[in-house]
DNA sequence: ATCCTGAATGTAATCCTTTACATCGCATTG
DNA sequence: CAATGCGATGTAAAGGATTACATTCAGGAT
């Protein structure tokens, strides 16, 4: 079932069939509609191989990220994809579990499967996996990443924001003595994260202390485990930050097995604003990142580039926190202070 | 950078890079190796759609989901996905967001694409959308439907056992008044669950009674109202179940709102073991729902389908009960009883 | 009547790979 | 030595849509 079956249908040329199905001016109303209706009776279905053969794009988008089971993701793939699919492009997605060696094999996927162009979304991001996406000519985009702005499109997000907010409701609560949950170093976006918790926290005149930094894998079994690390701190934080939601719950069901209760004798803020933070109890209060809208620009960025125009990122995207219940005064007489 | 050049440069046809490229037989080693110095000397990358154009496969199978958002479906498609991966094959996935036009599109769009294969998990399904593949001679597998089974191939779950071994626990434990959270009857699923709670019920010999079940829409919010419904009724269930661990969730914290403990006062199972099940407190005893084993079995399917052969979805396969902090014996005097 | 213009449509080259078939050269055999 | 066979490689058609360029035709100007 081709072009030229419908064209005889239609007694046209498929010339005209193809500008008609592209919607393309100066073919008489009258043909139109003979097209249309040949098409119709025929069932035809342009083949999109032959047409990205010829026109050299395929309405093909690649969207990857570092794990599906963080619900971070969802709402970032579901609105990228919600654009996409507004425009008649399809999404091809893959997630790279927080490695490396498979994010360079999922960009080398994508460019055999000659998608327009990429975006990613992963904590994990080195240059070779860049470099390789810029010489076969495919435009790129990242989302978490704001190391290689310099080189490639990012969406500038800053974090420090959301530190500093958090850091001015934790202080105005009263709590001084301030833990945070880091995620793995080899992470960029795990150290660009902790970078901003420390650049506050500083602006604060506060300290960092060291036995009050555990770090844990992302994931809600390294927070737990990092809180179990932060709980046997001696003093102990009055409050804690994690890197992620994952790890805020993972740590909040430590301090629950530890029988310390949040928000009484602990608390605890995550980052992300993932579902999840608003149904666990108490409820985490959490800095929410704007990932709709970084979705949003990514798309419109890559949009841009495929249109030869100069892109970036746009302006810098902010993180609020989200005040929910896992936040209150330190207890007056913390345990630790007794000691 | 096509596959002229790389013929030019090893000095060989087009069609012994071709048959190098595809690991064909009958190509002496020395010119193998020529070859392949050409392609990395040029750094080619085969074009997919004149190669999908010729041979008439794309390599690309279509994921059809309900929700992204229900953490029921990213370990699915993390298990499609590796397999797919292992094969060399790419996957374009879209959610309907349990809307049936929107079914109708994605199907479409997945067959304008071209796919090789459709794999479908969604709540619902309409027998137009299933036409519309059957006519493209695109083989399909449903994973949550037996409606269909007969026409299309489908994996077969038998929701029955898990109600059944909800229904024993909850019995042993003294449990007789059994409220149910029901999905929207519109949706093939949530109906085929409820009718196996019914006849897992009956087995048991006991009642169903009209003010023990709520109807939610598969969401923490629509669990959370049908909960809230189900706690007015006089007298008052013992023990829920929900059709989904979403709902489950949602019922859980209206159970907490009214100030009704969890299991104290009443037991609560959900269905599927999302990983938020775990993670809610107290954690949720709910049906596991198989679906890793399910996305493989799909796989399989579809793969079967494209090599001619006849398929079926193999035996069928079991939701088991996984047994958490959500359920305990009833209270002795519950209010209901004294009223 | 002739020429020109512009709108509508047609013709055929093109995109790149796969593959059926043709060819070549060498070794084995009668 | 000619014939045969076979392994290795080459040639060219095919796959389906797009599009540069060519053609046709109607109507207006001269």
């Amino acid at each position: 079932m081709d072009i030229q079956q419908v064209a005889k249908r239609a007694n046209v040329s498929t010339a005209t069939v193809s500008r008609v199905l592209n919607g393309f001016p100066g073919v008489r109303p009258k043909t139109v509609d003979k097209v249309q209706r040949a098409v119709a009776d025929l069932n035809y279905v342009p083949n999109p191989n032959a047409r990205s053969l010829r026109v050299g794009s395929t309405r093909l988008f690649g969207l990857i990220v570092s794990d599906v089971n963080n619900q971070f993701f969802p709402e970032l793939i579901d609105a990228f994809e919600a654009l996409a699919s507004a425009e008649g492009i399809d999404v091809i997605f893959t997630h790279t579990n927080y490695d490396l060696k498979r994010l360079h094999r999922c960009v080398r996927r994508m460019i055999e499967r000659s998608v327009d162009a990429i975006a990613i979304m992963t904590s994990e991001v080195e240059e070779d996996s860049l470099k390789q996406v810029h010489k076969a000519g495919i435009p790129v985009v990242l989302m978490n990443q704001r190391r290689y702005a310099a080189k490639y499109p990012s969406i500038p997000v800053e974090y420090t924001t959301g530190f500093r907010e958090a850091l001015d409701h934790l202080l105005s609560l009263g709590h001084r003595d301030i833990g945070f949950i880091a995620g793995p170093q080899n992470l960029n976006s795990a150290r660009g994260r902790k970078d901003a918790f420390r650049t506050a926290l500083r602006k604060h005149g506060l300290h960092v202390r060291s036995e009050w930094i555990a770090e844990g894998d992302m994931r809600v079994e390294g927070g737990r485990i990092a809180m179990q690390k932060l709980l046997e701190a001696n003093p102990r934080p009055t409050a804690v930050i994690a890197t992620n939601d994952m790890m805020a719950v993972g740590a909040l069901q430590a301090a629950h097995a530890a029988r310390v209760s949040v928000p009484k004798n602990l608390s605890l803020i995550g980052f992300d604003d993932i579902p999840i933070a608003s149904l666990v109890r108490p409820s985490l209060s959490t800095i929410r990142h704007p990932r709709r809208e970084v979705a949003a620009r990514a798309f419109n960025c890559l949009q841009s580039a495929l249109k030869g125009e100069i892109v970036n990122g746009g302006p810098t995207l902010h993180p609020h926190l989200v005040i929910r219940n896992s936040t209150a005064p330190p207890a007056r007489k913390s345990r630790n202070a007794c000691k």
